[in-house]
DNA sequence: CGAAAACATTAAACTAGTTTAATAAATTAG
DNA sequence: CTAATTTATTAAACTAGTTTAATGTTTTCG
């Protein structure tokens, strides 16, 4: 029963969350929603690992995920970071249905709402505003990433740390440094560096 | 005589472009591609400035040009390239109807189709399928740039100006040093100390 | 609770990439 | 065709960020 009341409620944030991109009817909603299964992931779980062909897309309704890349020195490099309200997959191994180069990890325990590739096929093919939904969203996405390239080609390591913190501060307190400065570009040690310096100043 | 005949060859490029991401009637084909306009631009000129809202999407049938911005520094930095079949727009002013930080410079005397966003609204209104080309079209960019992100995070410039040399060996011959740096995100005289280094190799 | 693991900080030597400036070569425009 | 501008190269001093390693702190978990 209680598992029950929970999982409506996660529906909920994503409905909302649907809402915000574009307009639907209430059968609609819930017609696409219901096409979601829900998923819990443990801390230091996997949704996603290097080499699996991504299949599902996914609506965080509680905790943090990372999605990284680890390079040829096995270094970790984050893409980004998911928390409730925020959607994950690898668009690149989803769309290509090739092996995917990312790992999306839990750095809390998590829940997830999940839409499996058919499924999504399936919206596409009967609800032609799911087509929009997608296609605004992953506009949004693509937005973001542009400005975070221009930041990262353009601004300092130190500048970069302290956008993230004002533009992320919910977020950031969640995280460990060792995941910002991986999402930085930078080293620990250099972060630790950073942070030192900023603190002298005030 | 001669100017149409051109411009129904350039319409067609524009025509086997779309092919390539989804099906569409020759009936919707040519009725989407009626509602774009040709535009000539000069070496040198200007297609987008920063400050101007981005009113456009554009296909280039011919010629070079590259989307860049200006940091506070006054340095250049080129998010991307864009030569024959590919497509130009500051999607973030583009979308969002704010003022660009971009700058869309030919480089060398280019042509593009382009369509205006009340049109382009007005055919994902009448045109179902014109939804799904730019949900197709917007991923894979989105891909290319999520990749070119890791590469960034993790690469080593020399690295990267190999990859770039060998994905793009048609485009970086048009290109000179300087701009090639832009894209990379290096100085020109690294980039030259990187290409001594390569020859001396061999 | 206590041991082990993960995390943050500091220092010091190092390197990838920048800066400035000078020179030669190639392009452009009148 | 020639002068002016842009481009490519080189050198040398410099700096942002890395590497390695040591130390103390915090978190995790059996």
């Amino acid at each position: 029963m209680t598992a029950i009341l929970r999982t409506s409620n996660m529906k909920e944030l994503l409905k909302q969350n649907i809402r915000k991109h574009i307009v639907l009817s209430e059968n609609e909603t819930e017609e696409f929603c219901d096409l979601f299964e829900q998923k819990s992931i443990q801390k230091k779980g996997f949704l996603l690992r290097e080499g699996e062909v991504c299949k599902f897309e996914g609506f965080v309704t509680k905790g943090l995920f990372r999605v990284y890349h680890i390079d040829q020195n096995g270094f970790e490099q984050i893409l980004y970071f998911a928390v409730e309200n925020w959607w994950i997959t690898d668009i690149d191994s989803f769309c290509n249905e090739t092996p995917s180069q990312l790992y999306i990890e839990a750095l809390e325990d998590s829940e997830v709402l999940v839409i499996t590739k058919i499924n999504k096929e399936f919206s596409y093919a009967n609800l032609p505003k799911i087509e929009k939904l997608f296609r605004v969203m992953t506009q949004k996405t693509h937005v973001a990433l542009q400005r975070r390239m221009i930041d990262n080609l353009s601004k300092t390591a130190e500048s970069r740390y302290i956008e993230f913190r004002e533009k992320y501060p919910h977020i950031i307190q969640r995280l460990s440094n060792i995941q910002i400065a991986a999402y930085l570009g930078i080293t620990n040690v250099f972060l630790s560096n950073i942070r030192k310096k900023i603190a002298l100043k005030k």
